[in-house]
DNA sequence: ACAAAATATGAAGAGTGGTTCATATATTCA
DNA sequence: TGAATATATGAACCACTCTTCATATTTTGT
């Protein structure tokens, strides 16, 4: 990697692409260094994208009140359809957020582990009795 | 309300509109009770989208290891326009994950508090580490 | 004042997400 | 076996998101 310093403004040909400005080169390089690889990067957001929806919280916060729940009792607590519901159960279960067991003929849901909850607990501490200034 | 019981099974008759049916009509009350109100689901919903893009987790790893960044060395960092990168930056002032200040011409971003952080570590603790099955 | 630099913003396009509706699967009961 | 129940799935539609491109704003240097 060819790098050009310039005062204290550098640019780096990367590859054999476009060109790339920036002030603090040894601050680029530090974090670049703790950067997730990709792969995780997008494991880590999928993940947080199942936290990103009202009535997915609604169905969370339910199961962590209530212990198990069956889909059609989730979707009369959070007021949605069955099948949306199952189809957002779906989604939290294939994130690890939720496990199921079968009775019948009824699906059970519950939290898979306790780090939801402390998730959720983090979360809440953060950001409904902190919303500071936009600066 | 209009609750009409047979066997185990209720319905409820809500407002005028359509019919729901439960199988546990205790656990729906109990997680009904303990439900955010939609205000406050909705605010946790959006903080969680803002940490569900890729792009903007790279940019919340490269302020917690590095400290204050320009926007175009973030930019360089993650290998993204300067205009997205911007674009991201926005969102997550406005989502009260990330603060700036101004010197000169060029912005600096920092992390906001020290919650970020530790939301961050939760995440990764439960997820990266603990790819359980989709049952 | 003018040009350049650093960032911000707005609009438009492609892609994604969530709901609904219809249908499929699995299970119980008669 | 056939009907009803509980859930799951697939396709389609609307809304939203993210990027890009062009342009605006703010600040510096000459």
């Amino acid at each position: 990697m060819l790098i050009v310093v310039t005062d204290n403004v550098s640019s780096v040909a990367a590859g054999d692409a476009c060109e790339v400005r920036m002030i603090h080169p040894d601050r680029v390089d530090l974090a670049r260094e703790s950067l997730l690889d990709p792969e995780d990067a997008a494991l880590l957001a999928d993940r947080f994208k199942s936290l990103s929806d009202p009535g997915r919280l609604g169905i969370i916060y339910s199961l962590l009140e209530a212990g198990e729940m069956c889909v059609c009792d989730l979707a009369a607590t959070v007021e949605a359809s069955e099948s949306a519901t199952s189809h957002q159960l779906r989604q939290l279960r294939m994130a690890g957020l939720v496990r199921s067991r079968k009775e019948g003929r009824t699906v059970y849901y519950r939290i898979a582990d306790t780090h939801v909850r402390l998730l959720l607990d983090v979360a809440v501490e953060h950001y409904l009795h902190h919303h500071g200034d936009t600066r």
